[in-house]
This record gives C-alpha cells, sequence and structure tokens, in this order.
RNA sequence: GUCCCCGUCGUCUAGGGGUCUAGGACACCGGGUUUUCAUCCCGGCAACAGGGGUUCGAAUCCCCUCGGGGAUGCCA
C-alpha cells in the first residue's frame, strides 16, 4: 500500500490539509505503508518554494513523517511536478497522436463571449467542442496568426462511471455531465492538475488517494485519463472537508486557519494533531485524549463521517490546556521558554528548576503556551502594580490595615526563612480569613486571582515579597494614620 | 442552473429496525474542592430537519420537500 498527500505550495499549511496529511499518515502507519510527499506545483504563478518549505516544516512539527518525497528519493521521484514536465509530455504526444485529445485554439476571450451566448445559463456553460475536429488547415491558419493553443481532452459521451469511495461509498457519474472536453494542458504547455495526477499517481504506485472531498467531482476525469492511457486506477477515499461556524468552507475569516499560527500561538503539536485527526469520527470507548499510536489503531476510512465538521476552536483550545496540563514538565518547559521570552522576559537568567517550579504551577492557568506571557509576571517582576480589582481592594480599610501590618511585620520579624509561612500565619493583625488573604494577595500577587499563595511564595522569594509591601506600603498604608 | 455529497443536542459525535424515557465530549448553567481564580470532581440543560411510505415496530430502510456543502477554472 502506498499513499500520498499532495499539497500544493501556493501558500502556508492550511488545517483542512493537515486534517488530510494526518489522514493519509494514520492509514499508512496503520498498515504498515508508505506515505510519498509529492508538490503539485504546476501554478507557476503561485507556488514557491518559500511555501514549499514551510509546508514541510509544519508537516514535521506536526510529527508527520513521509517516506518519500522531494526531500527523500524513493526511486519514484522527482517528486514536483515541475520536474516532471517531460514525463507527462510523452504521454500527451500518446493522447494526441491517438487522437484522445486535440489542440484547442480557442482564446480564453472567446469562450468568455461563448458563455455569455443566450442559449447558455452563464452557469451551466459547457465548452462546445468547437475545435474538436479542426482541418489540418484551420490548424494552421491559426498557428499563423500566433495562437497557442491548449490541449483539451475528448470526453467520451453518455458513459457512466463509478467511484468506489473508502468513504462515500459508490458515486456515480455520468460523461455527459462532467463539463465537456476539459483543458488538460495550458497555451504554455504546462499541463493540469486533473490531467496529471493521476499520471503520478500510476507511476509513484499509489494504491490509495485519500483527499478532500473537494476533489470528488474531479475524479470521473481523473479515471477517464487514466483509461485512456491505460493506467491503473488507484481506491479512493473522499474525506469532507472543515466548515467555519457559517457552514462555509473554512477560511481566515472564521479565524486562524494556518498550522504556522497556531503554532507561534502556543498550541501544542500533539494537541493540534489530536484535534485533527479526531475530526469526523470517534473512538469505541468515547475516549477525547488519544496517543497517535490509539488514533492509529482505531482510526478507519469507513468510519469518517459523511457530514462535514465545522472547526470547534473552543474545543481545540480545550484539549490544548489537556495537553499542557498532562505534559512531561521538563519538556513542557523548553516549549513554555520562547513564550515568556516573547513577552520580555530574560528567562534565560532564571534558573531552570525555579523555572520547573513555576511552570507546575501555571500550568494550569494555561490554554495555550502563550498565556503565561501575561502571568508569569507574579513571580518575575519585581513590583506587581496592582490592576484595578487589586487597587479597589487595597483601597478598603482592610486593605490599608494589611499593609500596614505587612510592612512592619517585613521590616522586622521575618526573613528569607520563614517568610512566607509567617506571612501567612502569624500576621499581626486581627483580620483573618478572607478579609486578610484577598488583600495580602493584592499586595504580593497585583491582582485578586492566581495561585495559591503558599505555593507561590517561596518562589516569588523574599527580596521581591519586600519590595512589593513596601510598595503598597508606600502606596496605600501611608497616608491617613 | 446542472452534477455530486450530506442532514442526531449550539458544536464534534455514538447509534445501522425493538436493548433509545437517544449515550459521550466541548461550550453553557448549577454544586463541591480551592479562604481567590484556574485546575480537579459531581450534577443539569440540550438533538433524531419536515412530510410521506415500508414494517407489529423506524433516529436507523425507501421516496419527496427543505436546508447545507462541493464541483462546474488555461487553480489545486
Amino acid at each position: 500500500m502506498r499513499v500520498r498527500f499532495a499539497p500544493s505550495p501556493t501558500g502556508f499549511l492550511h488545517v483542512g490539509n493537515a486534517r488530510t496529511a494526518i489522514i493519509n499518515y494514520l492509514i499508512a502507519k496503520k498498515n504498515n505503508a508508505i506515505m510519498i510527499l509529492r508538490i503539485e506545483d504546476t501554478d507557476r504563478e503561485r507556488s514557491s518554494t518559500e511555501s514549499e518549505q514551510s509546508i514541510m516544516r509544519d508537516l514535521a512539527w506536526l510529527g508527520i513523517k513521509w517516506d518519500e518525497g522531494p526531500d527523500r528519493d524513493g526511486g519514484y521521484g522527482p517528486y514536483r511536478q515541475s520536474e516532471r514536465l517531460d514525463i507527462y509530455r510523452t504521454y500527451t504526444d500518446r493522447l494526441l497522436s491517438e487522437k484522445k485529445a486535440y489542440y484547442c485554439y480557442c482564446t480564453r476571450e472567446e469562450l468568455e463571449e461563448m458563455k455569455k451566448a443566450p442559449d447558455q445559463g452563464a452557469e451551466s456553460y459547457i465548452y462546445s467542442g468547437k475545435c474538436r475536429s479542426l482541418t489540418e488547415k484551420q490548424r494552421e491558419d491559426f498557428e499563423r496568426e500566433g495562437r497557442k493553443p491548449t490541449v483539451r481532452f475528448r470526453v467520451p459521451d453518455n458513459i457512466s462511471l463509478t467511484v468506489q469511495d473508502g468513504i462515500k461509498g459508490a458515486v456515480q457519474f455520468n460523461t455527459s455531465n462532467i463539463g465537456g472536453d476539459f483543458i488538460i494542458v495550458r497555451s504554455d504547455g504546462i499541463p493540469v492538475f486533473n490531467y496529471i495526477v493521476i499520471i503520478d499517481d500510476a507511476l509513484m504506485k499509489i494504491t490509495h488517494v485519500i483527499r478532500g472531498d473537494d476533489h470528488l467531482s474531479n475524479t470521473p476525469k481523473q479515471i477517464l485519463v487514466a483509461r485512456s492511457l491505460g493506467l491503473p486506477e488507484p481506491e479512493y477515499a473522499h474525506h469532507t472537508l472543515i466548515l467555519g461556524p457559517d457552514r462555509a468552507k473554512l477560511s481566515k475569516r472564521h479565524g486562524i486557519t494556518s498550522v504556522e499560527t497556531y503554532r507561534s500561538q502556543g498550541y501544542l503539536s500533539e494537541a493540534l494533531f489530536n484535534y485533527l485527526a479526531m475530526l469526523g469520527w470517534a473512538a469505541e470507548g468515547g475516549e477525547e485524549i488519544l496517543q497517535p499510536e490509539q488514533i492509529m489503531s482505531q482510526i478507519d476510512l469507513s468510519k469518517l463521517s459523511k457530514n462535514s465538521p465545522i472547526f470547534d476552536f473552543q474545543k481545540l483550545k480545550w484539549m490544548n490546556g489537556i495537553y499542557i496540563r498532562k505534559y512531561e514538565l521538563d519538556a513542557l518547559t523548553d516549549l513554555f521558554i520562547p513564550h515568556i521570552a516573547r513577552a520580555g522576559y530574560a528567562v534565560e537568567t532564571v534558573d531552570r528548576r525555579h523555572l520547573e517550579n513555576i511552570v507546575s504551577i501555571l500550568r494550569k492557568y494555561c490554554d495555550l503556551l502563550s498565556d503565561i506571557g501575561r502571568l508569569i509576571g507574579i513571580f518575575l517582576d519585581e513590583i506587581c502594580t496592582p490592576d484595578e480589582e487589586a487597587d479597589s481592594i487595597l483601597k478598603t480599610d482592610e486593605g490599608i490595615q494589611v499593609a500596614r501590618a505587612a510592612y512592619q511585620f517585613i521590616q522586622s520579624e521575618i526573613n528569607e526563612t520563614n517568610f512566607f509561612s509567617s506571612l501567612i500565619t502569624r500576621m499581626p493583625t486581627s483580620l483573618k480569613g478572607k478579609s486578610l488573604f484577598m488583600p495580602l494577595r493584592a499586595i504580593i500577587t497585583g491582582r485578586q486571582k492566581g495561585p495559591e499563595l503558599d505555593q507561590a511564595l517561596p518562589l516569588i522569594g523574599f527580596d521581591r515579597c519586600k519590595k512589593r509591601i513596601e510598595y503598597c506600603y508606600e502606596r496605600y498604608g501611608k497616608g491617613i494614620p
């Protein structure tokens, strides 16, 4: 068994494509098969090597490993369509000489005109077949005019075709309504996707084509090409496309669609992989969080839902939080580091052990790695300027009282080794419970919400606590006696 | 328009003629733990698109309607 993921390098890796890649990868691994990465870059205008590289990087980040591809020769290369033009040419010559394809000299403008013809509903236009049987003379005349022809595939009339689809089941088509003779080679000599995809699949010995169902209606065209060339037909499985909340194909306006952005926003590859891999079906026991191996053992093309899922950003976020909480601490700390740095902290100067302790507390508050940026100040800032909530509590009588008590206390009676337990248990004030704790929290952390004080205090350290207490004393505790 | 695919809680889904007063998860709401918040635990709300068949019996099978998506490119 050989499968392939065949992106066109016209931009970043979209989560929808990532899902296709993941499904291919999982099915391949499950069956001990070969997975091929093929770059479909025949759209010269839009393809770029940067895009190709970013797609490969994103796939690797997701943990998808391909066995053959532009960077890994497996004997079936080249793996970029732009490097296979000679191969396609021989097939085109054959189709042409066998009259299964023909040159079409209609210009784009003429085609546009034909579409406007009154008897054609604009949307129901089918190429008339005008150039189907040009005489040698007519051809020469067009050539003399300097027209560059396209090559069209001659679609036979009224033949019914059944695609045996691994997800959709048997899907029937009739050649009379697949849109007429389609172009297989552009006027600049570059062949188009619908034509060469089947050649590559055959030459690369692809046995199973697993792709989005936006390709389903193209499949009969590809099968027609295969048959006229005597090429083998792979088995097909067309999965549904991911939709946005408005049920339109997922796009940028719905939210983040690029894998790269998910990464930079602090999503873990494991979580994105898990979410995307489980979209469209469910594990037998209903589990949601699964290792790739577990998904692999349970996933099956026939289990994939036939209706299109709506991308649930909230659920992905929830899943990411789950992964952050269960991740191995050492590795998680590494993942957090760039996000801490990005928030403006000299994280490299922080003692590793200390950092891990901080992470082990803050991870509970993070759904995204980037969430740590607005929390870690509690531990690393010298002063935590009270936010609005903290400010209002510190302005109350209780707040003022606590600020004073803490100030007196830290000036004399406590030191670095006992401060955290003392601060909590032996504060010289009659206040207790919430009325003691909330102001104290506000003084130390500058906010009313956050980690448990008895855990946070030792990590914040005596010096910082002292500074923060002094700061709040100056700001709230002084003044009116 | 035409062709193709698809309709179970708001969302992802389980279910494949009786075991369905339709199960799980996210979200939401309530409660517990946490002297805060988050985490964690417990509970609740919430769906078979509509209409016809078939059948003793339909969420499950068939048809129609409606709704959604895709294709219809010298894009992939």
